[in-house]
DNA sequence: TCGGTCACGTA
DNA sequence: CGTACGTGACCGAG
């Protein structure tokens, strides 16, 4: 094996777009296998780099792993092939790794799944006498040693490894072509494979923030970075202060309970004291105001102050989080380090660099829009020809357009809103296909059954549990059909999200423009200043692209809102 | 030390 | 009887 990889694949005949796996062990190994051969050898990134600019594969493995490998080396390939995103695809569930994921492919029951330590104790269950360097046992499951690590022992269990990806690949292909459902399955795994891989890039290049705001902002609301934890504890109780001295005895304003009892001594009952709550009793006394000031800037405090800074904020100016490509439900994007829980307050020191800006652009009422087309309702989708598609729906129901919205969000989430039950009748009869649509995924929630959403992904419902009494059961399957509806409706809309994102990601580069922020509709865009207007242009063009591609026809019309930026506040 | 609960930020 | 996520503090059980 001296030769290099591409040598070794144009040999082979490796056609340009075909599924290339890959595995990289814990030292920086690689194995490499196609249709018609394998490579192992030192993972070289000039070498595959070589490889994607000449036959531009589509890179497959088990997970994300290899793909944050390669950009960690700076290495970033245009397409992807994931199988753990596409077996959550396919069978639903959060776990995902290659022991699961390989079974679910063979139809064998996870309850049979074997577990590394006991095994050799047990005795083989049809393990026996076969040879070791088999990743696949003869019941079919994967061998525990090999999934627990053992892959990567040696170059040649590398290569099997990929193959074994490769393989697994191709089953999910073919169920994927076979799966019945409205939109393009095969396209939203390679969109959601994609998103995997985005993430990984969004992991290693992070949110430019500018630092001294970042600390300007902070101080403004908690007071200058404290020195020693003296300090910090001095500044903790003049904070607690504030409210302590307008009530008379001694509360923990951080124990729910001692703010009740706080509350009750100004003779406020409340069940809970969120605030919300104490909002409606803030001219009832000053402390519950104070409370509520002091509730912000303890939230700063703990959550987004300066140990956050430090923690998830490099010296680069880079805020920085695990992102993954989607989450146990519907199927959203998830990011940690508070980059999708980021106050408003802080949103100014997300900062462009100097010489650079940032391209922001949201979808306006994505989810009656994604209802318009995943349920086919074409009443529906001429009202989403107005950029307020809440407009025209309210002059069909004739009902004031706050009534409409309401109602609209109603029918989708369940909302209990006062009294949007007239216009919800006026719904049914002006968008039958929708409603019956939303009907159909609240039913399957509620009695227990799985759902699909438009691009195939696999909403699993959980088990009513034992022991409970007709009214928690009754509870339990309202709120499981409540999960169902929304699933259908925000799993799609992640859909549609993701392959704009990863439409922009592919464009972008072209402009040495990167995507660094995503969040669940709304999407912002890192790009040199003087390609500030082309890159505002590629955004939008990337949203009818997407939509092209995701939707089932042109009947519905997706709409932007989109800014160029040097700090993320501005916008909007 | 751990899981459950409360609370709260975002969409 | 909106849903989803991540985070951090408290609290009671072990």
């Amino acid at each position: 094996m001296s030769s290099s990889p591409l040598a070794a694949l144009t040999a082979a005949g490796f056609r340009r777009g075909e599924l290339l796996a890959l595995a990289i062990g814990p030292g920086g190994e690689l194995g490499l296998a196609w249709t018609s051969g394998s490579w192992a050898g030192e993972l070289d990134p000039a070498a595959l780099a070589a490889v994607e600019a000449e036959l531009r594969p589509r890179w497959t493995c088990w997970s994300v792993d290899p793909l944050r490998e390669l950009v960690r080396r700076d290495l970033r390939v245009a397409t992807c092939w994931e199988l753990a995103a596409v077996h959550r695809l396919l069978f639903g569930g959060w776990r995902a790794d290659p022991a699961l994921s390989w079974a679910a492919l063979h139809d064998l029951p996870a309850s049979g799944l074997p577990e590394s330590g006991q095994l050799d104790l047990l005795g083989p269950a049809g393990d026996e006498g076969v040879d070791p360097e088999q990743p696949v046992r003869p019941d079919g499951y994967l061998r525990p040693e090999w999934t627990a690590g053992g892959w990567a022992a040696n170059p040649d269990r590398l290569t099997r490894w990929a193959a074994l990806a490769l393989a697994g690949a191709e089953l999910q292909q073919q169920r994927l072509a076979t799966l019945k459902v409205l939109g393009n399955a095969p396209a939203t795994a390679r969109s959601e494979s994609t998103a995997e891989l985005l993430g990984a890039e969004l992991g290693e290049d992070g949110l430019p923030v500018n630092l001294a705001t970042a600390e300007q902002l902070i101080g403004s609301i908690i007071g200058p970075r404290p020195a020693t934890a003296a300090e910090a504890a001095a500044q903790r109780e003049r904070r607690d202060r504030e409210v302590l001295s307008l009530v008379s005895g001694d509360y923990d304003l951080r124990s729910p309970g001692s703010v009740k009892a706080l509350l009750a001594r100004i003779g406020i009952e409340v069940p809970d004291t969120r605030s919300w709550r104490l909002e409606a009793f803030r001219e009832v006394h000053p402390a519950v105001a104070a409370l509520l000031a002091w509730r912000k800037a303890e939230r700063i405090a703990t959550t987004y102050g300066y140990d956050w800074l430090d923690r998830h904020v490099g010296p680069d100016g880079r805020l920085r989080g695990q992102w993954t490509g989607s989450d146990g439900a519907a199927g959203r994007m998830t990011a940690s380090a508070g980059l999708h829980n980021l106050p408003a307050e802080l949103r100014p020191a997300v900062a462009a660099d100097p010489g650079w800006v940032l391209v922001r652009a949201d979808l306006g009422q994505i989810e009656p829009r994604v209802l318009a087309a995943v349920s086919r309702d074409r009443e529906l989708a001429r009202a989403s020809a107005d950029a307020d598609l809440y407009a025209p729906v309210a002059e069909r129901l004739g009902v004031p357009r706050p009534t409409a919205k309401v109602a609209v969000l109603a029918a989708m989430y369940g909302g209990t809103s006062g009294n949007a039950a007239a216009a919800l009748q006026g719904l049914d009869a002006a968008y039958p296909v929708a409603m019956r649509y939303l009907r159909q995924a609240y039913d399957a929630g509620r009695a227990g059954r799985s759902v699909r959403t438009y691009g195939g992904r696999l909403v699993r419902m959980w088990a009513t549990p034992d022991g409970l009494s007709f009214e928690e059961e009754r509870a339990n399957s309202a709120a499981r059909g409540r999960f169902a509806r929304n699933a259908v409706i925000q799993g799609a809309a992640a859909e549609l999200f993701k392959v704009w994102a990863v439409t922009i990601r592919a464009r972008a580069t072209a402009l040495d423009a990167r995507v660094v922020l995503c969040l669940h509709d709304e999407v912002l865009v890192h790009a040199p200043e003087p390609v500030a207007a082309e890159a505002q242009r590629l955004v939008a063009d990337c949203l009818i692209e997407a939509v092209r591609r995701w939707a089932p026809d042109d009947a519905v019309h997706f709409v932007a809102d989109l800014s160029v930026v040097k700090r993320w506040s501005e916008a909007k």
